[in-house]
RNA sequence: GGGUAGGUUCCCGAGUGGCCAAAGGGAGCAGACUGUAAAUCUGCCGUCACAGACUUCGAUGGUUCGAAUCCAUCCCUGCCCA
């Protein structure tokens, strides 16, 4: 059987916003392996779902043949992407950005198979940081038009708002990033979300024009929601790839969670399920669905976190859904000293992080959102005693979806 | 550098001496209804030892019985001019 074209899977999952030269980069990716970039900015020690479409695609590339080149952006990151941002963002200190790509660069590992002539990881930092100011304007400069510039829809939205010099120069940090790939690595193509567009076309354009060379772009839809949102945000902020920062069972439950209507679009997007897999449980009515979900919310858990604890979390979201306990819910020890401290429920659900403050845990005893093993506890003074709470601990739950097991210590 | 308009609670945005923990909307959380969905309705939505107290309205000082609101200085941002 012969292997589908790697633009066409990406196409047929929905992954193509816009392609530089669709029909040469078609052929030369069916040519020959090519070598190819995402750049990822080490703005937070995690990388996060916003990520997570580039790294798939990633894979989607390395399955095809050809070669990744996940690029962290530590020099970039001292200056900052003005795209989509409608301010200045704070500057990062050079010892955060250093610590955030190191971070990073373990987490990368997880998903995409690093070695000599499979996949490289580089940070700009190694060029941009020594680049001497008069040759980088001279060289690089001179080919940036900043009439064009301003018309660029990233900066567009700032001219508004103010741009500052610095951020202004990112653009061609970028640019001179993909020229620095091309010669390194023979790199022709870079990859990246829609809003990355203008600054990929920079880079391409740079290389067409000192080295004569054909270079190309391609850019991924951002995940919207229904609603037309970013996926991926939660209350907290970003929903992180990292364990520590969200759990594999909240990452698991923000799948299953998702609405109806933005199923297909996530199964072909965050799976490796076949496209009529994909299809079939897209196709679902009604309550049906549901199955739907769950295998998306698995299959999507599974890459992130291992096969291990998608089960895990799919275990014990069933039991909990199902009435019943589990074994497998985030567990919160409750130190005997600080019981005997105080022993208030308000104060345990504060503490074990159902509720983000005593008074938060007040009102919601007082709206009747929390149990105790399934029996409503609306009494805002209750008091638990130590016998109350069993070898196996107590379940405690915070609306429909909030559940935390509390064992004595 | 000059002129001018601004900086309000997660976001947008009212408020221009007491009735302001601060309108309205959004987001979020919870309750009802459901399919762990959507829509809808209801409640909550600064912090706490919660019928009360405490801390917020760019920063710091001041006027006043009393300031988000008035004055001074400073910081930051937009726009126009240079």
């Amino acid at each position: 059987m012969i292997m589908a074209h790697v633009l066409d899977t990406l196409k047929e999952r929905g992954f193509l916003a816009q392609v530089t030269f669709e029909d040469d980069l078609y052929k030369r990716l069916e040519k020959e392996p090519t070598t190819f970039y995402v750049g990822f900015d080490p703005t937070a020690t995690s990388l996060h779902f916003g990520h997570f479409i580039p790294i798939i695609a990633m894979a989607h590339m390395q399955r095809a043949g050809h070669i990744p080149i996940a690029l962290v952006g530590g020099g970039t990151a001292m200056i900052g992407d003005p795209s989509g941002k409608t301010d200045m963002r704070k500057m990062m200190t050079v010892e955060t950005i250093a610590h955030n790509v190191g971070c990073i660069q373990k987490q990368m590992a997880r998903f995409i198979e690093f070695g000599e002539g499979k996949a490289h990881i580089v940070n700009n930092a190694d060029w941009l940081l020594t680049a001497n100011y008069m040759e980088f304007i001279r060289d690089i400069g001179v080919h940036f038009s900043v009439n064009r510039m301003l018309t660029a829809e990233c900066y567009k939205q700032r001219m508004e708002k103010g741009l500052t010099f610095l951020e202004f120069n990112y653009m061609l940090m970028q640019a001179y990033d993909f020229l620095q790939l091309f010669k390194r690595h023979n790199c022709r193509l870079q990859m990246g979300g829609d809003d990355q567009w203008s600054n990929i076309l920079a880079g391409a354009d740079l290389i067409r024009r000192k080295e004569r060379e054909d270079a190309f772009a391609v850019t991924f839809k951002l995940l919207m929601n229904h609603e037309g949102k970013k996926m991926g945000k939660t209350e907290k902020g970003a929903l992180w790839l990292d364990a520590d920062m969200c759990s594999p069972y909240d990452f698991f439950q923000y799948w299953r969670n998702i609405a109806d209507a933005d199923v297909a679009k996530c199964l072909a997007m965050l799976t490796f399920l076949p496209m009529d897999e994909v299809c079939r449980l897209s196709a679902l009515k009604d309550s049906a669905i549901n199955e739907a979900k769950t295998v998306l919310a698995y299959e999507c858990t599974a890459l992130v976190h291992g096969k291990e604890e998608a089960e895990k979390a799919q275990l014990a979201a069933a039991a909990l859904f199902a009435g019943g306990a589990a074994a497998d819910v985030p567990t919160y020890v409750w130190n005997k000293e600080e019981m005997a401290q105080d022993a208030r429920l308000t104060t345990l659900l504060a503490l074990c992080g159902l509720c983000v403050s005593r008074g938060d845990a007040r009102k919601m005893v007082q709206q009747g959102a929390v149990s105790i093993n399934d029996s409503k506890a609306d009494d805002i003074d209750r008091i638990l005693s130590a016998d109350e709470i069993p070898t196996d601990g107590i379940l405690l739950r915070k609306g429909k979806k909030s559940y935390c097991r509390v064992v004595l210590g």
